[in-house]
DNA sequence: GATGAATGAGTGTTCATTCAT
DNA sequence: CATGAATGAACACTCATTCAT
């Protein structure tokens, strides 16, 4: 069940979130992913447990990239209304960038394989965001509210501006992004 | 001949939205829809064409009673931010008191069915509302964007912090929920 | 199970006959005949006892037909190339105009109803030309062979010709049937 | 991985022939012709991609085999009388021996499938047959008739004297055959 | 007499997974 | 390591027939 062929992994991952996008997670099959993937599906049971461990390890590998590309140039130092704006925009253009990867993570949210991902593994990757955030409050410059509120507001209208499929009109022009970005900070903000 | 019972349509209705937040999209298959409902799976098909417009007209179900209820106390007359704050409240209530309603639509929504609802049926029961944004966006009360955006802010979070599931710690109880609209009112107001 | 309404029973055989012929035997179910005749499936099991009876019916119905419109102007007193000729020419002209009745015939007969269809009931509406061949082999006229061989030459080339799906080139101009008939008779004369 | 098994495929081939025979073309379904070949029905599709392609499957496989036995000790060179003779006589035991095999491309000519096989693949098997006929009738030995009346009167007939379910009478004593033999020969010669 | 509602059994087909090579 | 063959269980859906009105 573990791996020599790093490429196959990386494929059948690739294969996972292009056919859930195409086609949805209930058509997904291991055998069309493998097709996809361009393997046997007999081959997918070499790098993966099941088919249950292929999604889970899909939106493992998805956050961790996630997680990185909002931390990206990510300084400590600076002010918090810079940190959070960085992060923001960062996220922002990751979800623009990668929305098969979006799309993939928020199917994957619905579906029942959710419960299976372990939240704490995830909340890792997000760790120094959090600190930040906690530092804004101690600051009073962030409203005394619950990491889920800030989140609410902060990262799921994110999800519906990136996503073409909820907002046929948002063009995510430099302006716009910019408003949606005043939006945010305006929400949280004290 | 038996007369038609419009109990078994509602039956499935509610076993379609139970079973589908129970076990998820992918998995809520006709024949377990139907067992839930108690008929048989042929009978399911006397009173819709086929899976898909089961799903269809379930999500078109809800999003009629969502509108309705949103506009529970509509009062047109009286001042933008005092018709948004009943709106808001009126969609919180309605997502904490039907959550298993609110998730289905979620699920649709991300669903390859997304694509065959009719996205100008749905929009006509919200009508009323996007005009009270309208009056507060030339009333220079409003953030002057795209109703995309506004719905971002205003809408998509009650979505995460009704949700258990993603919001552990949230608890919905009258300052959070207080709060939580104030955020969305800084969100929006100029 | 008996009957009132003719017309009914008169639009479920013309229902089954188009159907057979438009969808085939195997995909002629029930409810689409029924349809068809503009009943309800129900309805139908007023007329006939079951789906065997329907399609056994119909058979007998054509086949009754089928007899009589051979003897068209069948006189006993002249000679036998002569009613020969009148009855070949007579089940040619009945082969072309009805072709879905033909065809409808031919599925029956090689579908496993076939058994259910009482041959002798069948025969007695050929009785008339039987004795007229019998007549030619006493004559010495036609060549002394069981009345099976006779029909396999003078029939059953009929049905493949008049088959528009088996016989793309032929066409039935006047000159090509006189032809045809010469070839029947020539196999059948002494 | 494992061996494809060639004997599968032939099994499946032989059950559908078998079935079809036994309980009609309308009742032989995947399942039931998967288990007469004693594999899965899920097995039946590594062989051949649906039902459609394997009912087709098998009627390409018998017409093959059935072109190769109307050719057996073919001897172009030999007078047209000699080798229509040859023909129709390997034809005829063809048709005796193998009974399913005759009565399933009735059926299935007679099916919605027809309309799938490619005529012109059909064809080519028969091609030295036909290139014989119109030497035939170049020397005027044979009636200057299209293709298909030759066949109507040739081949058909010998599908109904080999079907003991429409020839009760018939008996293939060598006598029978070529009494049988002379009126296919006296409709087509000139 | 006539009908739409109702259903268990069946349709063709795909599924996730294991097996043998 | 890699794979195509193999399958029991499930899929969405239709069937012939009966039931209640």
């Amino acid at each position: 069940m573990r791996t020599r062929d790093d490429k196959k992994q990386e494929a059948l991952f690739l294969a996972t979130i292009k056919l859930v996008n195409e086609i949805g997670f209930a058509s997904s099959s291991v055998s069309k992913i493998a097709k996809a993937a361009g393997v046997s599906p007999s081959t997918l049971y070499i790098y993966f447990k099941n088919k249950e461990d292929l999604l889970v390890s899909t939106y493992y590998e998805i956050k961790a990239g996630m997680g990185q590309a909002m931390l990206n140039g990510f300084d400590d130092s600076r002010p918090v209304r810079d940190i959070f704006h960085l992060v923001w925009r960062n996220a922002f253009a990751y979800a623009v960038e990668n929305q098969d990867e979006f799309r993939y993570v928020e199917q994957f949210s619905n579906s029942p394989y959710a419960g299976l991902a372990d939240a704490v593994i995830i909340k890792e990757s997000f760790e120094p965001i959090t600190r930040v955030i906690r530092r804004g409050i101690e600051q009073k410059i962030i409203k005394d509210v619950s990491m889920d509120m800030i989140a609410a507001f902060m990262l799921h209208p994110i999800k519906v501006l990136a996503n073409p499929n909820h907002c046929g009109q948002f063009e995510p022009t430099e302006e716009n992004i910019n408003t949606a970005f005043q939006m945010a900070w305006d929400a949280l903000k004290l």
